[in-house]
DNA sequence: CGTTGATACAACCGTATGGTTGTATCAATG
DNA sequence: CATTGATACAACCATACGGTTGTATCAACG
């Protein structure tokens, strides 16, 4: 009955960051090094690579060597699970609707035919 | 440009804790005061209370008094927002495909016939 | 109007986070 | 093989975070 499987800490918190979002989001057109991403942003090159390697750590981006460089590239199945999260909500949501649809509906079937024995909830 | 506008830092950083996440669940579905969310918890009332703060300064609740009990809900609308950054990404995701097909054709064009001046598509 | 139930707030603690600077690794290149 | 370009890692600092306990507020109820 859990919702939240094991992972999701690490995605939402690593999307929490103004900067790491910006990567995220460069890193989805672009194939950039870290260097080249960090040339975009105020902050140490250092900095950025710490972002990168937290973003890696939740798995929402990968890095490919390619000679000197490690290509950073943003992972589409971590975005997506994150995604599904907020989908379920939003599942739970329309479920809740609907119950209430069907109570209203069932109390103006009471209103309308008084001698139902309705009386659950 | 900026695709990330202010408020995305607390929303997602609000939803990278396990325990807030399952608030927020729960109060998609339920209507419980702080001390009945609480109770679902092996942790103390005060962290609990915390947590529900930290989820209404991020907008994700909000609190209704009735009677004694502040009635916690979850803002649908906060959850979408943040729903809708991501489906950005997975926009961002479709246009870099586009892209690179938009290529491939280009190429396997040339290939083909290879006078044809035909860029367009 | 004093008590109780429900919530808020403050102080404190250990750990994590985002930033810095400096040093180490490591592949390409001359 | 020494140099350089690109990245990683370590140490350090200030602040934020998740947890605790204890106290204060505040509406309802007898």
């Amino acid at each position: 009955m859990q919702i939240a499987p094991p992972g999701f800490d690490r995605v939402f918190s690593a999307l929490a960051d103004h900067t790491r979002r910006d990567i995220v989001r460069r890193a989805i057109s672009a194939e950039e090094g870290v260097l080249e991403l960090a040339s975009h942003y105020p902050i140490s090159f250092a900095a950025v690579q710490k972002h990168v390697a937290v973003l890696e750590r939740a798995g929402v981006i990968t890095k490919q060597r390619i000679g000197r460089r490690r290509i950073v590239r943003t992972n589409r199945e971590a975005v997506l699970v994150a995604r599904r999260l907020l989908d379920q909500y939003e599942g739970l949501w329309r479920a809740r609707i609907d119950r209430m649809n069907e109570l209203i509906a069932e109390t103006a079937g009471a209103i309308d035919t008084a001698e139902t024995k309705e009386s659950k909830r």
